[in-house]
DNA sequence: CAAAAAGTACACTAGCGAGTGTGCTTTTAG
DNA sequence: CTAAAAGCACACTCGCTAGTGTACTTTTTG
């Protein structure tokens, strides 16, 4: 019975230490969006990833550690995220309407849940002087985005003397809204996000689309 | 020498205590935005406000009390700011585009330090529960913002068939964005918040000024 | 002045949470 | 099998902070 099956079992040492840090990861990221940077506990962070507060620490060293490490991860998901769905949803030939509408939809519902990515960010704004990490998560997509507007504009799509701002406008009309909604009233049907969604989309066709000049 | 001068100087017993109680207040401000709810402990308060540890509990009972008064100010500050910006900016006869960089502007440069405001208002967010206190606040101005947008549509200077949906995008346009630049970056010039205003006012006006329809 | 209100100084409890030290058990590799 | 890596249980230090109790001083008022 001593065969090379057992190496499904086994990990090997090197896998199983990551899956413990990827468990608490995992276990921080919840709770710090939850309580906040202060009131998640690292005993608490510990219990819920089921490792022993020693653990933690000998992986992470201490708690700020464990905090920025969580937010990478969260924010490298998140640009991820966002940048498939550019290259995704955003394709040349499609109505762009259609794109634009599919695309903010995407981002908001899908992806991370988004609001808890931007509960994620604001720990960080709060004084806690996380360099510029939180930034250049936020540039990433941005650029991108900006990027798939001056296409659009070269296409004769849009109007976009400045693609850089009208992506900032759409995702102000778009995406901005819709997270803004999220966070107000607890209950949020989906429906109501896709029409935040849509009226964005049409204000921002209405500014930007290809017409009068 | 004993005149009725002295008023000045002995507020009476009752003014002298509200003294207090917003010089606490004051102090609970500044140091909730600087540190947090949770970094910002009561003694630092007490120091701040040159009062002794004791009175602020006399006045208010625990830590939580003290920032929801202080919240509630803020609130009702920011409330009656935007309200007054809308009421003296926001005038029938006046060129539409003014009137609109003119209001933007002001909300976010003058009545309190705005992202001081926004920073206030996270901490409420962070799972505190305030009740709705400060989506109520959000509220009034928004629906003051609204009745004159209506006001614009009817008299024709804008095409609104939703002006609740109009002052939401007007906002995330001009006000939304230029909070955000703030946030961002530590330096910013009050050229450029004047330059994303008037942006965010120019694609605003491209999507809802009275045109083609 | 006298009494009460307001405030102060300060000591004290009580609890929580970050981080450490250590000896023990389990797992993995050779 | 054996040694080392990884992890665990647990006890413990240390600092900080919310909140209280109390006796003392100042201010205000009649």
């Amino acid at each position: 019975m001593s065969r090379a099956i057992a190496a499904v079992q086994t990990p090997g040492r090197r896998r199983r230490s990551e899956g413990k840090k990827a468990a608490i990861l995992d276990a921080a990221e919840a709770l710090f969006i939850a309580e906040g940077y202060e009131r998640a506990s690292v005993d608490a962070i510990a219990a819920r990833a089921q490792v022993s507060k020693r653990t933690v620490y000998d992986h992470f060293g201490d708690k700020a550690t464990i905090f920025l490490k969580a937010l990478e991860r969260v924010n490298d998901a998140l640009a991820d995220a966002v940048q498939a769905a550019i290259e995704e949803e955003l394709t040349p030939g499609r109505d762009l309407r259609e794109a634009l509408t599919a695309f903010g939809r995407r981002v908001v519902t899908q992806t991370v849940p988004s609001s808890d990515y931007v509960t994620f960010r604001r720990l960080t704004s709060q004084h806690w002087a996380v360099p510029r990490l939180a930034e250049a998560a936020r540039d990433r997509p941005e650029r991108t985005l900006e990027e798939r507007f001056a296409a659009l504009a070269a296409g004769g799509e849009l109007t976009a003397a400045d693609p850089r701002l009208a992506a900032r406008h759409f995702t102000a009309l778009t995406i901005g809204l819709a997270l803004e909604t999220l966070e107000a009233g607890g209950d949020v049907s989906e429906a109501e996000i896709v029409t935040v969604i849509a009226d964005g989309v049409d204000a921002f066709l209405r500014a930007y689309r290809t017409g009068p000049a």
